[in-house]
DNA sequence: CTATATCCTGCACGATCGGTCAAGATGGAG
DNA sequence: CTCCATCTTGACCGATCGTGCAGGATATAG
């Protein structure tokens, strides 16, 4: 009895192995992830990964890529014709909804950058540099028209990054230190707009 | 002949293994870091450092709290008596200088918050829960007096902890956004002055 | 010097690792 | 329906893991 197409059989294991494989690595990293656990929390049998996934190096290669779409696409709006404090508010807000959504995909490229970037060294050196290098470019507009305080935009960036991205990594230390539970609604909104305005306020001039 | 007396080769010895191991585990977590690496790095038999620890865990935790005392340290100027606005600057050059000298230490310690803090869970609950609390007292006393913007200070800290200790853990993903080449010192301190100005700004009342 | 307590390490063990492969199971084409 | 290409999986491999232990090496006490 046919109860499952293939197509629908194969979409639905890659995506329990690429959840479980997520969940490990961030846990683990790669060299402490096993295949056997990934399998296990997959509920697939562990040959079943080295079929979809022909090592696990490429699978990891696969978790690691699908988490920087994400990263690159919450800049699109860092745009010259727009306005700077909107635009850097919205992208702050944008990044710490997906430090909540998707804490272990950040912190499997948090582990991965941590370990000397020994997979994605290149797609630094591409990619991501010609991310940065063009928002660089649009905020130094911004400083020119006289929106901005003239400020190293590389330091920028890692500043909303690294404030960002530590809500998603850190998220455990930081449900310790709330009492042991994890972050309201509201603490989140409240995280998001002091972020947002204390960033904006060392940026924009002061109106002397 | 006696060429060298037995305390000095143990603490040659413990030294080169926490060394070794503070690296190791930094570059590949808990359970990616093997002891043969660990041994072969600090030039010693693998079962010397069973010898000197019991156990693969008990050096883990070994350099874990070596790491977290420096941290706790660098906030000893946060207090009441002193100026907030140049003691929350000290407090931030201090944190980055850290994150310069000892980069390994810092990674050891974000791998185990990434992880989920399974081996540290009670000391953050109780030594790090007690040390930001009595901070935030300080901060909320600076806010009272009118030095500071009111703001939740734990929501400070993480920003603080943040931006600094980013600095050591994605060192990797700097320097090679840096065009592959470490920050020089002049980088460094423009990044330290440019976070310390970014946060204070944020923090200090607007003059209206 | 000798005796000895302490320190050190080579070796082996069971467990688990990532990866391979051949045999079995199954959905889809004709 | 039959047949086959494709998918699936249990068993197995060599390597490496952390650790326990017996016995050798050595600094120090007397």
């Amino acid at each position: 009895m046919h109860r499952e197409s293939k197509e629908q059989t194969r979409a639905r294991n890659v995506n329990a192995i690429l959840r479980a494989a997520e969940m490990a690595f961030a846990q683990h990293g790669y060299r402490g992830a096993s295949l056997s656990r990934i399998a296990e929390m997959a509920g697939v049998p562990k040959s079943n990964i080295a079929y979809y996934f022909s090592s696990k190096q490429k699978l990891y290669e696969e978790v690691l890529s699908n988490i920087c779409m994400l990263w690159l696409d919450a800049g699109d709006e860092i745009s010259k014709e727009n306005d700077p404090e909107a635009a850097l508010t919205s992208y702050i807000h944008h990044k710490l909804d997906l430090a909540r959504s998707r804490p272990y995909g950040s912190k499997v490229w948090a582990n991965e950058i941590i370990a000397g970037a020994p997979f994605i060294q290149s797609f630094l050196s591409t990619t991501v540099k010609a991310w940065i290098t063009q928002r660089a470019y649009v905020l130094e507009y911004w400083m020119d028209q006289g929106f901005l305080q003239r400020t190293d935009p590389q330091t920028i960036f890692y500043l909303i990054w690294s404030t960002t991205q530590h809500y998603a990594d850190f998220n455990t230390q930081i449900e310790i230190l709330n009492d042991e539970k994890p972050l309201s609604d509201e603490q989140w909104e409240n995280a998001k707009s002091t972020i947002a305005r204390m960033i904006i306020r060392g940026l924009t001039v002061r109106s002397a």
